[in-house]
Parts: structure tokens; C-alpha cells; sequence
DNA sequence: GTGTTTGCAAAGTGTTTGCAATTTA
DNA sequence: TAAATTGCAAACACTTTGCAAACAC
């Protein structure tokens, strides 16, 4: 079952990203690898394409800003990432694509998770006519308390 | 009391706009006028900055959309008018500044409120050490049912 | 008059797209 | 080899800005 695989400079993870990619459906080509392997290793995280195009370059991966776009576009059609709207000028992609909500601090573009079964809301009135409900997201805007 | 007002052609309530202008520390220009008759005559709204050029030059009205953006800016900062963020693409404007939450029809660009003692959120944790919670937004995504 | 506001057009942002070259299967 | 993907640069949509002319007080 072991795979003879093609040993690419650096890669750690290529294995089972590549399996991930592919049980997505998505091909596993160089540059998904890579932004996979930046996203999905340790912790959630918040990106924004413009930060993780960032990131790829600091680590030596060579991919376009637009393939960058596409692919978190893509990740999020197939259900690696959610993209969080909390700010009118950028958007964010969060690789917990679990049931939560964010803290935001908007003076730094900072998300940070809360877990799902800590918030409750209660008393949402049902969709009106002809709608259902998609989703309920909450975002809870702090400040520093200077 | 009454105070004797010069009748500009077609105004209805610039009386009590000016006045409200006047309240918020801004001065009553004829497009602030203007703008503030749509926007706060009637019903509690959402705009963008293109729906209501728009709907000004429809009225009429002679505003370029620098001056819309400038203006709902500035309605924002003096409190009249609350920013909603929902989608990254543009920025809604809302007359209801009290307290209150969105059902938003993505496909539509659709806000409608839903009063604020309606929702309650409990639950939230409290915010990290050196942050404090400015405000909760929800946000109750909804679809067409088709 | 003096300081504020407006409008225009230009510049800026973040994002998307067309298409030839490249890569994957 | 056929189909999918990439990168570039141009195009985009929305928003902001610089500055001279117009306006409010």
C-alpha cells in the first residue's frame, strides 16, 4: 500500500496532503500541496490570501497571488476551509470548518475561535417566507482596553 | 418657535433635517439634506452607497458618489446611520442604529432586521486578557427555499 | 471672508479573469 | 495526449483621495 512517492525539496507532509487533495477532489498539483501543507499543519488558523501568498513566499513556495485566490476558493468549495466575512475589505479563510464563532479584533484584523458549544443564540425568529436558514454567525467585536 | 425657513424647491422635512444635521454637529449642506430626507423618512433601511446615488439621482437629487460615501460616513460617525458587515464585497449602511440583528439573503443582497430583544447570545466567553467586547453581531444567513 | 464641503477624475485596494504555457493523469 | 491548472497582466468592483471650485456661516 505504501506508495513510492517523488521526493520534492522539503516537503513533509506530501503524503496525506495529497490523499486529503484527492479525497476533495482536487488534483494534487505542487502549489495546492503547498498552501495545504501551510494551512492544515498544527493549530486552526485565520489566512487571508494576501497573508498566506506572504507566508508561501517566506517559506520558499512559489505560487502566484491569483493561484492563491483559486485555490482558497476552491478548498472552500470542497470543504477544507470556511471563509469568515467580518470585515468589508478583506476576506478570511478559517480552516476550522467546525461548528464556532470568532472574537474579532478589528484594529489588527485579528480572528480568534470560539468554540461552538460556548455560544448559544436563542430567539431567532423564523426566516421570513419563502427562506430557510443557512447559518447563524456570530462575531463578537472587541477592542483593546488600553 | 417656529422659525421662518427659506423653501428650497421640493423639500419636505429639510426643517427638521437641518435641525438633526445641526444636532450631529454637521453642516446642513443641500446634499446632506437631501440624502438624510431618503434615508430617514419612513421606514428603518439599508443602502449602499450605490443603491442610494442611485435612488438620489432617481429623486433628482445631484450628488456625486464620492460626496454619498463621504456623507454616509460621516452620518456614520455622528451616530445616525450603523454599518452592517455581511458581505465582503460591500458595505451596507443601516438607519437603525438601536439594537438589533440581520437575517441577510446572500443571493439578494438582502438585509432584514430582526429586533434586538428577539435574539439573545449567551454563552460568549469572556474576551482575552487586554481586550473588551465592543459589540456582538449576528448574522442569520438565509436562502430561498426554491 | 474664512473654513467647510463638493465634484471630478485619478489613484488605491482587494479580487477576478483571459489566455498561453505548463503540469497532471 | 487530453484535460486541468498555473501565472501573468489586464480588467474589475468598490472605495478613497487630491485639489480647485462652490458653498455655508
Amino acid at each position: 500500500m505504501a506508495k513510492i512517492e517523488r521526493q520534492s525539496p522539503g516537503d513533509g507532509h506530501a503524503d496525506s496532503t495529497t490523499a486529503r487533495l484527492k479525497a476533495a477532489g482536487l488534483r494534487p498539483t505542487r502549489q495546492r500541496i503547498e498552501l495545504a501543507d501551510l494551512l492544515f499543519t498544527g493549530q486552526d488558523r485565520h489566512v487571508t490570501a494576501e497573508s498566506l501568498a506572504e507566508e508561501g513566499a517566506r517559506a520558499g513556495i512559489k505560487v502566484s497571488l491569483a493561484t492563491v485566490y483559486n485555490t482558497l476558493h476552491q478548498f472552500q468549495a470542497a470543504g477544507l476551509l470556511r471563509q469568515v466575512v467580518v470585515d468589508a475589505a478583506r476576506s478570511y479563510f478559517d480552516t476550522n470548518v467546525g461548528d464556532h464563532q470568532h472574537f474579532f479584533v478589528g484594529d489588527e484584523g485579528l480572528l480568534i475561535d470560539i468554540p461552538g458549544e460556548h455560544i448559544s443564540v436563542s430567539g431567532v425568529p423564523a426566516a421570513p417566507e419563502g427562506l430557510k436558514v443557512d447559518r447563524v454567525d456570530v462575531v463578537v467585536r472587541v477592542v483593546r482596553t488600553s
